[in-house]
RNA sequence: GGUCCUUUAGCUCAGUUGGCUAGAGCGCAGCAUUCACAUUGCUGAGGUCGUAGGUUCGAGCCCUACAAGGACCACCA
């Protein structure tokens, strides 16, 4: 015996993945139709987590499904810089150092990033290997290479060129502490307990018969040191007469208009809404609006600042609320105060609150990209698996707004734009920016006017949304449109969507044509993971403890499309035992062959007839259920034939009369049907194998099995068996258990299996005999056939028989009122009606025979 | 405020165009076991499919309302 007794995953896996990879089998083969997935890139900073074990697993089996079944294959992995993420990761390590990024320059901060970066690079990919990723590692990508900053430059220019990319003062969402602002996807809202407060300003020139002053209600007084207008809704006849005076805004003795505008709320507050161009989103759209100037008196430290009065400057933003409220208090402008929840924006990694700020960044404009998406969904051009995805993202596109592309981190793709610097002497029709890739310069000059390079970076989204096609340039365009973008549903928006919009853009098609979405993995108990909450799940963990096919097999398990649900120890230790399965399965085989060396028996009996229609059945389960991105169902359909019917009943039966022809196709189709579930372990038992040549010979290279041919006739014949055997355990165990005598009256199919059914129904004997005194009748069968029991035991079951016979009459009765009422024979399709006449006769026979056995006893 | 998802056995989940006795894993109970595997085998118990209506010969599945949980979106200052 060439096999240990149980399956030990770590003496095996890493030797195993080394034998893949060096033998080229994660290349495509060039033959055959393409496939290809394009990974996630993983950050190059980080460790994997639960989430990663998930999508390996889901687009390994793929990858490995459509290798097996002769695609020309090919998984492209890659490594994301992760701007942001890995930013904040590097200014803790630095700040852990006792240091600050004040104390370097732009480029020594980069440089620092990617040797911090560098350090940890190796982590991440080693441990895609143990989780038997069988991507190409020859065409892996960094998403800081120079062939993905080219493209993404290109695609700067061609947007620029195209007027799609403009620069502009807008209102961004600023994190203070992290210095650097965000697209409005990334901003975290929380509800929060706040206070309204009202706040007088009162009219400069009050008319008589008016007001004296107009109540307006804030959230942030602090930001009405920028006010700039009080704007009411034009149909408010509150404040009708009021429209075009002025105000003059309370503690910075400042006179401001009153405009009408039509996205006032009346409802709200008192219906008018103090106007701060500078400091909240929509101020600024009605700013706009109404030409209003943007006065600015927060800055980008968080801090107010000029022309917010002297007194306020350099005060935090909380401070010069207490300050604001204080001062309009000791003047009598504040009417009251109430509590209010509202949703406050926040940084989603320090949870500081997000400061709406005006400031010039780079945008695109994303109406006529969206229009495109839109379409290539609708049109059904993009599949989404789950379909609702599809139209979620729709919904998205319409009322996406300009994507703000810069981030002031030093940590990225820096933005190829260069700004003119001032000197009287440059004619006027000199453009204020210019494009130009050398990035690595931080001043150019061009027809001898000076140029200095934007510090700001690219977002990265804008780079990883060209993920598509930037991977699949040079020897692999024929990869483009990927057949399948796996990833999570966390990113549809962020990722998804933009690689749809900018796909389009570039290339005139669509990045892939289907998208599958998985959901979050949750712990154990349902609760999403984090690290402040300590349940976190890591995955080497879990391999080194029950193995990377486990794991894989663990986590499809009962796990459905874009669902969040929990993580399973129990079903990854079912993984773990399904493995030592198919690990004994082929010790079995092999002690069987062992034994018969030299006289394989060609006798094509029943169970083997069997087995082979349960593996082809199986097989094009298998098919159906990948082929519409049910892995669960699949991995269920394989665990179920290899288990029950391959170990259970056909192993079994060949332990009685072995056919080693039919035991070694049994087991190689086994292993094939496994391997994109179970890659470890069934290549493992593969390498045990005799075979001819084996150093050529790789499972993960071998063909999908084909059509298996047997006997109907037989199938039936062993079905029959199978149930008889099923009814003798059943009764056995119900009258205790020990081994009996089974009686048949020369029962053909009986006589046939003597010794199958006597071995596995686990009987003293099977003797032909007419029916004794001494015995039950096995339940539901046709034929004569009855297991020996006492009287006692016959008396003692007799309630188990009384059940049996309310069943069956409760069964007849059902059926019957089916069958008489005139719509179900109607309507009903015909099979139906045919299988439910057929049905009835059965159970009446059951209820007759029953009936005897009562009467017998 | 809006949109979407979820609700099926003790737990985690399947259940593909409605079709008649709703499945799996784990857990639980009983029995077995020198014979590939205790990471085992056999047998079994356990569900009025969130609630209330409706459509239909027939509903876990379709429709309506409601309830609970979750996710996302939004400019209510």
């Amino acid at each position: 015996m060439k096999l240990s007794k149980t399956y030990q995953p770590n003496d095996y896996e890493p030797n195993i993945y080394a034998l893949w990879e060096s033998s080229g089998a994660f290349k495509p083969s060039g033959q055959g139709d393409p496939y290809s997935i394009v990974m996630p890139p993983p950050n190059a900073n980080g460790n994997l987590h639960a989430g990663h074990a998930l999508f390996v697993a889901l687009q390994d089996i793929l990858i490995r499904y459509y290798r097996m079944k002769g695609r020309d294959t090919i998984w492209i992995p890659g490594a994301d810089h992760a701007g942001f993420e890995t930013w904040v990761v590097f200014e803790q390590a630095l700040t852990g150092q006792g240091k600050s990024r004040f104390d370097y320059s732009r480029d020594q901060l980069y440089q620092m990033t990617w040797d911090f970066v560098d350090e940890n690079r190796g982590n991440m990919e080693l441990q895609l290997r143990a989780l038997g990723a069988s991507c190409d590692w020859n065409h892996q990508i960094f998403t800081l290479d120079r062939e993905v900053t080219d493209v993404v430059f290109t695609t700067f220019k061609k947007l620029w060129d195209d007027r799609l990319i403009y620069r502009g003062e807008r209102i961004v969402n600023y994190c203070t502490y992290h210095d650097t602002s965000f697209a409005d996807i990334e901003v975290e809202y929380k509800e929060e307990q706040g206070k309204l407060w009202y706040i007088d300003y009162p009219l400069v020139f009050p008319k008589a018969g008016q007001p004296k002053f107009i109540t307006i209600a804030t959230t942030r007084p602090e930001t009405m040191l920028g006010d700039e207008a009080v704007a009411v809704n034009p149909d408010d006849p509150r404040y009708a007469k009021l429209v075009g005076q002025k105000l003059l805004l309370p503690l910075v003795e400042k006179e401001i208009p009153i405009i009408a505008d039509s996205e006032v709320d009346f409802e709200f507050g008192t219906g008018a809404l103090k106007i701060t161009p500078a400091h909240d989103p929509t101020d600024f759209e009605i700013g706009q609006r109404h030409d209003l100037p943007i006065t600015a008196v927060i800055g980008t430290d968080g801090l107010m600042k000029s022309p917010a009065p002297p007194e306020f400057i350099n005060l935090t933003v909380e401070q010069a609320r207490e300050q604001v409220v204080e001062q309009l208090d000791h003047q009598g402008l504040l009417r009251k105060i109430e509590d209010i929840k509202h949703q406050v924006p926040h940084c989603y990694k320090c949870g500081r609150v997000i400061q709406p700020l005006p400031k010039n960044q780079w945008f695109v404009s994303v109406k006529p990209l969206a229009e495109r998406a839109k379409k290539a969904i609708r049109s059904g051009k993009i599949k989404f698996v789950p379909e609702q995805k599809g139209r979620e993202l729709e919904r998205y596109f319409d009322e996406l707004r300009d994507w703000n592309i810069s981030r002031q981190i030093a940590w990225g793709i820096p933005i190829p734009a260069f700004k003119r610097v001032e000197d009287e002497t440059i004619s006027g029709n000199t453009p204020e920016w210019i494009f130009d890739t050398r990035v690595d310069q931080t001043e150019i000059e061009v027809g001898g006017v000076k140029y200095i390079r934007d510090e700001d970076t690219f977002d990265t989204w804008f780079s990883s949304g060209q993920w598509p096609y930037i991977v699949t340039r040079g020897d692999l365009t024929r990869f483009y449109p990927s057949t399948v973008m796996e990833t999570g549903v966390d990113i549809l928006r962020p990722w998804v969507a933009r690689m749809i919009m900018l796909g389009l853009y570039i290339t005139d098609d669509v990045p892939f044509d289907e998208v599958y979405l998985h959901g979050l993995v949750n712990d154990e108990h349902n609760q999403k993971m984090s690290k402040s909450k300590g349940n976190v799940i890591n995955p080497m963990g879990v391999v080194e403890q029950y193995g990377s096919d486990a794991l894989r097999m663990g986590i499809i398990a009962n796990r459905s499309a874009a669902l969040s649900q929990a993580f399973s120890t129990s079903t990854v230790v079912a993984g773990r035992n399904f493995c030592n399965k198919l690990w004994n399965i082929a010790r079995l085989t092999q002690l069987i062959i062992d034994d018969n060396p030299d006289q394989p028996q060609l006798e094509y009996d029943i169970a083997s007839n069997w087995v082979a229609c349960r593996l082809d059945q199986a097989r094009r389960q298998i098919d159906k259920h990948l082929e519409e991105y049910r892995f669960a169902e699949a991995y269920d359909t394989l665990y179920h034939v290899v288990w029950n019917d391959v170990a259970d009943w056909f192993l079994e039966a060949q332990k009685l009369h072995q056919n080693t022809s039919v035991l070694k196709q049994v087991l190689n189709v086994v292993l094939k049907l496994a391997h994109p579930f179970a890659p470890f372990v069934t290549e493992a038992i593969w390498q045990s194998l005799d075979t001819d040549d084996k150093s050529t010979t790789l499972l993960i290279s071998q063909q999908w099995p084909e059509k298996l041919s047997y006997n109907s006739v037989k199938v039936k014949k062993f079905e029959q068996v199978k149930n008889l055997v099923s009814a003798v355990r059943n009764l056995t165990a119900e009258l205790g258990g020990k081994k009996r005598v089974l009686y048949h009256n020369s029962e053909k199919l009986v006589e046939e299996n003597c010794d199958v059914i006597k071995f596995l129904a686990r009987l003293e004997d099977v003797v032909v005999a007419s029916r004794s005194e001494e015995a039950l009748r096995i339940p539901a069968l046709a034929e004569e056939v009855w297991l020996a029991a006492s009287a006692s035991e016959i008396k003692a079951y007799r309630a188990a028989l009384d059940k049996r016979l309310d069943d069956a009459k409760q069964q007849v009765a059902l059926l019957e009122k089916r069958l008489k009422n005139p719509n179900y024979v109607k309507n009903a399709p015909k099979n139906l009606v045919e299988q439910s006449t057929a049905e009835l006769a059965e159970q009446r026979a059951t209820l007759k025979r029953l009936q005897v056995e009562l009467k017998n006893q």
